[in-house]
DNA sequence: CGCCACCTTGAAAACATTCAATCAAAGTGG
DNA sequence: CCACTTTGATTGAATGTTTTCAAGGTGGCG
């Protein structure tokens, strides 16, 4: 379980002790299988559990009433649900399995225990709260000022940036379980114009992308034609006060040199 | 102090006692006045303290390098901002002062501090936090897949049920000191769409919008015509482990009567 | 008075959607 | 193993929304 997800993705963050890699360990065994296609948390119903995502993916996506939807965030292994939803007396919005998903859930108090007893974890974990909010913010700009082009590309390399994390990506490719209906409405797209516009990259030589895997052929050159700032992604992790043991909030600068 | 625009918001999330109504008047009393136009936070800089809006309004935007700008969220008295910005070695984004502000800046050991020793305190500002980031989700979810007319009233209404919390709308109106290119701006429009789709929001009596200021002249007939939906607001406020003193997380059905 | 910020208007062009088919691949049940 | 169904991708044409460009207009303020 060293080399889990949750793990790679928190050691983004702090340097893991024995005893918070244990504790990691003891949330991921608690596995729960769920079939792809299945609501995990409903729109407008209590989510009692914030939950990890051990692998698979699911998507957070809020509803309208007429039947709009959009597509708020893609949910990878390593990715942390659930954890506001806690907050609030109903959901305001659903997550759903787009493939079989394992995850492992956790009620508030076992979430209050586990940040009580690993403080230092649960900093991590709110880091990871705090960096999706950041990806969300950046799915704003994308839909509410760039072209569909920018849009599509801007999210793939977003997705692979963030699978290249916790290992599901090699340096320039990722299996892409999204059909072309569920990418229009995380990009306010129709899923023609998705489907037109997937084609034109694929032309002009970016990316491939076939039977639900993406190969991103020339990421300098899609960078560039895209405009691609990487920096809300905040892959340089965390403040040294942060990652670092034997330093809390407060502290000036005496942090050790546990890196590696 | 004790009716301060964040001790209001706040009592939205818990049962106030005298010591955390205390310790919030201690934070607002440490105001600096930012003149309108003012970069609070610039995109690509760190942000060393989180702050406390105590009077007028301002910002959250993301900048691209050619110029484009997306509005994240509007900032009014009693929201905190920069609260998960101190998690990054730098800002993704800027905050700027619309109006003249007063806002109360609190460094992250200062907020440690705070939150250790008024815990509730500190789990209703996160929950403050939470239900901001439901907001951006509902801004992405406006841009993303909603018309140009339903995007301008969802967001006048949001506004205006946030802006009641705090008091500082009455039941149907607001000031409203946003003009027409940073509004462009949030919706994901340009300025010129913007300014004909409140026309013709105008002409058929659902507002009027004047000299800065907002008056909703058929809130219900409004609400209809563009499906507005207010539970992301969460206005009932939180579940009744977080609201009454004396219960804690892990606690089941220990709460006070505190409720008054 | 003249400038500046902001709002308003018109016309043309660009971008994206909708509607309506068609096609291919992947299950499903007998 | 074969019809049948379902799902997802693709295409063309017509339509519609929104943007861009280019000008004016208005009101406040030094």
């Amino acid at each position: 379980m060293l080399n889990s997800p949750a793990a790679q993705k928190m050691s983004q963050v702090i340097d893991l002790t024995n005893e918070e890699t244990a504790a990691l360990a003891a949330v991921a065994a608690r596995g729960v299988r769920v079939a792809r296609g299945t609501d995990i948390v409903a729109q407008g119903e209590k989510d009692e559990c914030a939950f990890l995502v051990r692998d698979g993916w699911a998507l957070r996506h809020r509803h309208l009433p007429d039947g709009r939807r959009q597509v708020l965030h893609f949910l990878v292994p390593g990715d942390w649900a659930g954890l506001t939803a806690l907050m609030f007396p109903e959901s305001d919005h659903s997550v759903t399995a787009i493939t079989d998903v394992v995850i492992a859930s956790l009620t508030v108090s076992e979430l209050s225990t586990l940040f009580l007893r690993h403080p230092r974890l649960g900093m991590a974990i709110y880091w990871t709260a705090a960096q999706e909010e950041a990806v969300i913010a950046e799915h704003l700009v994308n839909v509410g000022r760039r072209t569909a082009y920018e849009r599509l590309g801007n999210l793939l390399l977003e997705l692979l940036f963030r699978l290249q994390v916790v290992n599901r990506a090699d340096h320039r490719a990722f299996d892409f379980p999204v059909n072309q209906v569920v990418l229009a409405d995380a990009l306010g797209l129709s899923h023609v114009h998705v489907n037109r516009t997937l084609q034109r990259m694929r032309k002009d030589g970016f990316v491939s992308i076939t039977d639900h895997r993406v190969v991103i052929l020339d990421q300098v050159g899609l960078e560039r034609v895209i405009d691609f700032e990487g920096a809300y992604l905040h892959m340089a992790g965390s403040p040294a006060w942060l990652r670092h043991r034997q330093s809390g909030p407060a502290a000036n600068g005496a942090a050790s040199a546990a890196k590696s």
